[in-house]
DNA sequence: AACGCGCCCTGTCCGC
DNA sequence: TGCGGACAGGGCGCGT
């Protein structure tokens, strides 16, 4: 479900909320979320404080006193604050109870998501071994166009490929498209500088509007508060199929790649 | 080695 | 109203 922004969302609204808390107990629901050993999970973390939260491509990294836990929210997934009066919400997959009172629960409809906690240098290894932060200075026109070079794949399915840019999901990568006036279909290689540079200009500022708005809800995603992201109404063709192009009037088409679906504007992104 | 596909799972919506 | 099929912010493992 979330890419960058809504990560994003989600990891500054848990330091502001959890920063510091101790977790006090864990019980594992449904035990095919834990990657490894779910006792083995619940003893890593239990009696631990929360040192510090980040974000790394579409997961949730939370130092637990030198190991981390590593969320990845698949496409359903969510992780709610909730004081300790709430009602647990269904499809419940793991709660954290907090030594304040308040509760961290791993809510999962589909179950596609995972948990797993690890040492700091394993973490280190598997992160390194993910794409380019967008939003990083790293992240430049000229890395875009030389990470292209050789890629057969539509560009489309190449953007979201987190071997090489890390966060960009189906939405994300059908509106950057757009707004940088590029056919979805156009292989990768095939990219001119022009193209790169104006890719690599859409991505960061559809990311960064995006977190502005606290994320997009499509469907599933709430934030730790429970709240649906504004994004939404701002997206230009993710899930606006026959749709009017908002530039020129056309209809929006959609099409399908690598099983995802792909819409776009057939008159703004030609060749 | 890069790339495409099927699969994991539940819920919702649409057409017949 | 019921039922089958398609589809949904992701990612892994497999085959070629």
């Amino acid at each position: 479900m979330p890419e960058l922004p809504e990560v994003e969302t989600i990891v500054r609204d848990l330091q502001s909320l959890v920063s510091g808390a101790r977790i006090e107990d864990v019980s594992v629901v449904h035990p095919d979320l834990i990657v490894g050993d779910p006792a083995e999970f619940a003893r890593a973390v239990v009696d631990r404080e929360i040192v510090g939260i980040s974000r790394r491509a579409k997961n949730i990294v939370i130092d637990v006193g030198g190991d981390r836990l590593v969320i990845n929210l698949g496409m359903t997934g969510r992780v709610l604050v909730v004081p300790a009066e709430a009602v647990e919400p269904s499809h419940l997959g793991v709660r954290f109870s907090l030594a304040d009172g308040r509760t961290i629960l791993y809510q999962d409809v589909r179950r596609f998501g995972r948990l797993q906690v690890m040492d700091a240098a394993t973490w280190k290894a598997r992160s390194g071994a993910l794409g380019i932060e967008p939003l990083s200075s790293e992240f430049t026109p000229e890395h875009l166009y030389r990470m292209s070079r050789g890629s057969r794949s539509a560009v489309k399915v190449w953007l979201m490929d987190q071997k090489r840019i890390v966060g960009v999901g189906n939405i994300y990568a059908n509106e950057a498209l757009f707004r940088a006036r590029i056919s979805p279909r156009k292989a990768a290689r095939r990219l001119s500088r022009g193209e790169s540079e104006r890719l690599h200009a859409a991505i960061r500022k559809v990311l960064q509007e995006s977190i502005d708005f606290r994320g997009t809800t499509f469907l599933d995603y709430r934030d730790a508060g429970g709240e649906k992201g504004a994004f939404a109404a701002r997206l230009r063709v993710y899930d606006r199929e026959s749709e009017p192009c908002l530039t020129c009037g056309s209809a929006i088409r959609r099409i399908v790649q690598a099983g995802r679906s792909t819409f776009y504007c057939p008159l703004c992104q030609r060749g």
